[in-house]
RNA sequence: GUCCCCAUCGUCUAGAGGCCUAGGACAUUGCCCUUUCACGGCAGUAACUGGGGUUCGAAUCCCCAUGGGGACGCCA
């Protein structure tokens, strides 16, 4: 038999990083097993799911680039054969009306909890309605066992036992009659022949319901495993409250998917003392049987090093793409020259996200007007004036426009008027950047070509005198 | 409250009874490299929640306590 694997979110809100690791370890292990990995949309709750949560979902797994080989599937399109299942249920007589009001189930609860009991259906209409109210529509309730305990063997938690006395006969149809959650799961589970689920362990309780209903069903159980949730940085669980958890906004933020993919799938799983996972690495040597069983906390500054480590040892031209959508979202088209790849090039190995390649590289394809006030007002000094004229000069008769031509005539002309390289360097760095920060000199001049380092360097000038005779 | 899960540096983790003077990574501190910023290199600070067992020997096994998390819905 096949291993088939499943991600089945409800679509009422975006993909976060929880759901996106738990959608890795899913489609890690069906990869690694030569297995299918199914993607099941879980939107019976008409009132939340939304449209707009099915796109951003699928938006967020095509980012990340975990494809899925069937679906998705929505369960709202299954409906005829949940009843079917539920009428068969009824049938065999391991499901039941319950003509119990809101009303009396609050009391109830209220009761158990009054005298420390744990909360859950009496199983008052279990035995059947002597007379049904006509004026009330029923839920329908499955009948668990109540004797008994059903055991989960748990590929992460390991074995977990649930006395079946503790579990109640929870409700599997509404009163408007759609089916709730934990019954969908076990309907489409079993249709859909998933042999492996893995998902969050706020499922844990839930496993066990699941389980006596598909054997109420006659199926076997899938194996279960269930990871540890994600914590927030400070411990606490991980919610909206806390800044960016929807993978889109990491994208937006300058993250590769791949570095955060690494992230993710290092928090409560490790293979030795290795960080850095290729997508094969981590397909070959992923085991969620070697999954944490406790918590991990979400650490951004871990990701922001892994994310540096790809943009770093990633192909330029890799990097190239993903800078490009980052570098159009600002209006900027790369096309027009120098080549992005050679910019990326020389500045792979200084940026820790997109945004901040994206940040440092707009001077190779836009004008400014305006330099970095600290930078400016550190290097800019009517002393360089003569200095900077005589390299505009040097510079605009120079041939061939090379890295290494470039070098060389900065170290005369600086030499020249008794100082040395640095001493030039920074200035013209202001100059052609605006800012006191970029690649070496050189390089960075050669790159942004030499129509724009002659202007650039007379629009410096020209800042220069004005702002010194303004402040005399 | 009841049930379930969990517990090694600030964080992610290595560790499956002696290899542990508890290792690595991020962060942090200092130094080196350096025309800026980075990269890189070297060094440092920093942890087995507590208490009982079991054992010649426990971070590792068992029990209890404590702490954290989850579930308990006509949500998923």
């Amino acid at each position: 038999m096949t291993l088939r694997t499943r991600f089945a979110p409800s679509p009422t809100g975006y993909l976060h990083i929880g759901g996106a690791r738990i959608a890795l370890y899913s489609w890690l292990y069906a990869r690694k097993h030569g297995g299918a990995f199914i993607l099941r949309i879980e939107d019976t709750d008409l009132e939340r799911s939304t449209a707009e949560s099915v796109n951003a979902i699928l938006e967020g797994m095509t980012w990340l680039g975990l494809e899925y080989d069937e679906g998705p599937f929505y369960q709202t399109q299954h409906f005829p054969r949940y009843k079917e299942v539920i009428d068969r249920m009824l049938n065999e007589g391991t499901a039941y009306h319950c003509y119990c009001s809101k009303e009396r189930l609050e009391a109830l609860r209220n009761e158990q909890m009054a005298s420390k009991e744990k909360p859950r259906y009496d199983g008052k209409c279990r035995l059947g309605v002597a007379t049904p109210p006509k004026d009330i529509p029923p839920v329908v309730r499955f009948k668990n066992p109540i004797d008994g305990e059903t055991v989960v063997e748990d590929l992460i938690k390991g074995r977990v036992v649930f006395k079946n006395s503790e579990l109640d006969d929870l409700i599997i149809a509404r009163s408007d009659g759609t089916p709730t959650y934990n019954f969908t799961v076990v309907v489409d589970d079993m249709d859909m022949k998933i042999s492996h689920v893995i998902r969050g362990d706020d499922h844990l309780n839930n496993t066990p319901r699941q389980m006596t209903m598909l054997k109420a069903l006659g199926y076997t159980p899938p194996m279960y495993a269930h990871a540890p949730m994600i914590l927030a940085a400070d411990g606490s669980r991980l919610s909206k409250r806390h800044g960016s958890v929807s993978v889109m906004q990491y994208r937006d933020e300058g993250f590769l998917p791949e570095a955060l993919l690494n992230y993710l799938v290092r928090l409560g799983w490790s293979h030795g003392d290795q960080e850095i996972f290729s997508m094969e690495e981590m397909i070959q040597l992923f085991e969620v049987t070697n999954v944490h069983r406790s918590a991990a906390a979400f650490n951004p500054e871990k990701l922001l090093w892994l994310n540096q480590q790809y943009i770093k040892t990633s192909s330029p031209e890799h990097v190239a793409r993903h800078l490009s959508w980052h570098l159009s979202k600002r209006d900027i088209d790369p096309s027009a020259g120098p080549d992005i790849v050679a910019v990326v090039k020389i500045h792979q190995e200084r940026a820790k996200t997109l945004v901040e390649l994206a940040d440092s590289v707009v001077c190779f394809y836009k004008d400014f007007s305006t330099y970095e006030e600290k930078a400016a007002t550190k290097h800019f000094s009517k002393d360089g004036v003569p200095v900077l004229h005589a390299l505009r000069e040097h510079l605009a008769t120079l041939e061939p426009w090379t890295p290494q031509e470039i070098h060389r005539v900065i170290g005369a002309v600086a030499e020249k008027h008794g100082m040395n390289m640095g001493k030039l360097a920074q200035p013209l760095r202001v100059a052609l950047t605006g800012t006191a920060v970029s690649p070496p000199i050189d390089v960075t001049t050669h790159l942004i070509g030499k129509a724009r380092v002659l202007t650039r360097i007379e629009q410096a000038l020209r800042h220069i005198e004005g702002r010194v005779s303004s402040q005399v």
